[in-house]
DNA sequence: GTCTATAGCCCGATAGAC
DNA sequence: GTCTATCGGGCTATAGAC
């Protein structure tokens, strides 16, 4: 039970997803990264939009609980934002490349319907959790927090992503750490 | 000049992209659009790569002129970003759905190298205009622009293609809005 | 659970008639 | 310039032996 093959395929299906997205992920290079056979996939997940559903449920779970070790081990909202900006950061270094739902957003239109879905409950799920952040942080007195906390956790979000995007346009990962430094900044700085 | 066939080519291979992407472009689909056949097509543009960067460089000059039309209208900095995030707001409602280079950004690992090109001259050709555009409002006097202008520049490109990618998972426009404002008030309102 | 083999589809690209 | 016809390849997915 230490690595069933059911996690092996998740993995590298999640690795490739990172790389080249839904469309480009494909039967054959998961099989080829497991060292299995193409039809041997398909007996642990019948149809690609399963093993796509999967594959972005097990990615939200492993960053879900990155948060809560967050929330346990800071109550600092400032120091919140930079581990969270970190998250994505070390996303990058391991060659990862980008947030998978990210990704995902950019080719909504083509996802299929459960898919889609998956990828847009990350984005409910986050910008909920900057918003929880946020409030504590104009509580705490941070004085450039300011306007409707949704809207400005959907601006620190997109802030991110957006700095992923750029950063792979460049093919430059300090592109990334250079932007979201300016986006904390703007937001955590005092007046 | 004469053919406008290849105006209407390009035309309709730049809506699939913007919709798709470079993956989602196919002759089948241009031909369908334009009223030809597949094989009719690659009279125009023998290959998938050239029609791709002939549409990448179509949408660059589009965007360009527009810029440009922006220079010669206002010399106002805070008025510049905020026509320049109206650019892309009415790229959204054109039911274009989101920048061509933002979306191809993301397919960045798996686009051929003369795409790439042209898209990533995209983001250097922006970076440099809104550099310009911070550097007279840093002279205008707004507070609120700090830290190096090639930085803060990247920052707010980042911010408009992530809020084009937030708007596109939640497929919501309005969000797009909201945060192109969030971003802008964070650099012009007074201090 | 994994394998070989194959069906059926769409793709980019080419040949050659008109 | 546009057409019909086709090739070779990759893809999702299935059938059935072991």
């Amino acid at each position: 039970m230490s690595s069933p093959t059911n996690q092996r395929i998740l993995d590298a299906a999640q690795q490739l997803m990172q790389a080249q997205g839904y469309t480009g992920l494909s039967f054959a290079g998961v099989a080829a990264a497991v060292g299995l056979r193409k039809a041997s996939i398909f007996h642990h997940f019948p149809t690609k939009e399963d093993l796509a559903r999967a594959v972005v449920a097990h990615y939200r779970t492993a960053i879900r609980d990155q948060m809560t070790t967050i929330d346990q081990t800071t109550d600092d909202p400032r120091e919140k934002l930079v581990r969270y900006a970190g998250l994505y950061q070390a996303l990058l270094q391991r060659r990862e490349h980008m947030c998978l739902c990210g990704l995902l957003a950019a080719e909504a239109l083509t996802l299929p319907e459960t898919v889609r879905v998956e990828m847009r409950a990350y984005f409910v799920e986050h910008e909920a959790w900057l918003g929880g952040v946020l409030a504590a942080g104009q509580a705490a007195g941070l004085p450039r927090i300011e306007g409707p906390l949704t809207t400005v956790a959907a601006f620190v979000l997109a802030g991110i992503e957006g700095a992923m995007l750029v950063a792979r346009a460049h093919d430059d990962d300090a592109r990334f750490e250079a932007i979201a430094a300016q986006l904390l900044a703007s937001l955590t700085s005092p007046r």
